[in-house]
DNA sequence: AACGTGTGGTGACCAACGTCACAGGGAGGG
DNA sequence: CCCTCCCTGTGACGTTGGTCACCACACGTT
């Protein structure tokens, strides 16, 4: 197998070390054999687009590397990203076990490699390994409580530039405690206004705001928080 | 046992009526009596709140009987409805599987009767009895997509009425296609607001705005759809 | 160099809706 | 019976932020 996207592909589960605790690979050998047998390994390239709202379930995509962007988009065209998945998150899986159809649309934000597993596999998979299927409850669980901060962003804050400082601050989240945090992100205006439900101009705006304030300062894909403790203030916590 | 809120206490689950096909505990006999010996009965009077949001899993509610308000509150009290669980619904499970503090709180809406099932035992039961445990992630993946719908109901539509529209057509959709869908519910002016993340006032409006339209009526506690399709025109459907 | 395209920055305008304030009505309790 | 809540209904007002229009800049292509 080449590298037609930048990367050697790993395609051997087993001995694969993109794998951390966080995975939901991250399984006994015995298990992690079992699936191995039933995935199917590609890459893709960025702006692949997985699978669609409204169509019924394949069945699942095993994240390896690279970035997806998951989003839903309303009749209008107007869309709104759910999350940004990292490597170790399974895609999909919601409606390869519901059986109801994807709810959600998923799109590689950049070269991506996907272990894609039959829904029927997938399905036969879980009910022999307890294991697995465990692991997946705990992974839409984490999915759920992802969704459930959205709606809390969305539906109990009142202004756009609370909805940003808190979605910065969920960025920063994941770094240490430093005085002042950089945080990389490549995400446009335009997206960052599909993430918090508001106009690209009014995150302009506000980081223009932010940025004469002294409270937080993108430049280029490097994020700097010059003033946490206004950030927090500004979420009313 | 007697009946103090006005019903009988079903106390053995393997003989229990009140279930059906939807219900999670709709298990083979050997995993339900597993379940029986695990759980304890209880009956709680409305107004109850059985967990609150930040508080460390105790364990699973199993709802039988009654409504149950799932909510979560912002720091300035303004609090928002994420859904009113039916009977046969699990709560807490989120918590209980990821071992995360409950990221919302659950209050009952009427007397209900409930199973609680402490963590350690639920995950055990889990582990063991694998049927259980994909029933398990088939009813995460289903409160996953119910919070999807919510954060598109949020995210993607502008106006209020369009949002409230969504809500009519969504509590219609369970009845039978009639040519004027009546639906019983007792909710508030003020909790129809918190579930579409609104005003109070806001909802009386636009409530009158459709009664004047005759598009739907809401008299006591019954709502009577007059006019489906504006409703669905409404949404951008 | 000229051109297209995607992104960021800004001003002006206006509808939507949150908020405040208050009034009427129904239910329950003393 | 009156009193007290809680819910509903409605008017007035002010702010937020969505929308439109336009410009500047960077980058890649022809």
């Amino acid at each position: 197998m080449g590298a037609p996207y930048g990367f050697e592909l790993v395609e051997n589960c087993v001995i694969c070390k993109l794998r951390s605790d966080s995975f939901f690979c991250s399984l006994p050998k015995a298990t992690l054999e079992a699936f191995d047998r039933i995935k199917y390994t590609a890459s893709y390239p960025a702006g692949a687009v997985l699978f669609v709202e409204g169509q019924s379930p394949r069945g699942i995509y095993m994240l390896c590397k690279g970035r997806v962007k998951l989003s839903t988009t309303s009749a209008e065209g107007k869309t709104l990203i759910l999350k940004i998945a990292q490597p170790g998150e399974v895609l999909g899986m919601h409606a390869t076990v519901s059986g109801t159809p994807y709810e959600i649309t998923a799109e590689t934000g950049q070269p991506c490699q996907l272990n894609f597993v039959k829904r029927e596999d997938f399905l036969n998979f879980l009910q022999k390994h307890g294991d697995a299927c465990l692991k997946a409850a705990q992974h839409l669980s984490k999915d759920c409580q992802t969704a459930y901060q959205q709606i809390r962003s969305l539906g109990l804050s009142h202004s756009a530039p609370e909805r940003l400082a808190r979605l910065l601050l969920e960025w920063t989240a994941a770094s240490p405690d430093q005085r002042e945090p950089k945080v990389k992100l490549a995400l446009t205006h335009e997206e960052i206004a599909q993430i918090i439900g508001t106009s690209r101009e009014t995150v302009t705006r506000v980081l223009a705001d932010f940025r004469k304030r002294q409270i937080a300062v993108l430049k280029g894909s490097t994020l700097t928080i010059r003033n946490k403790p206004i950030l927090e203030k500004l979420v009313g916590a």
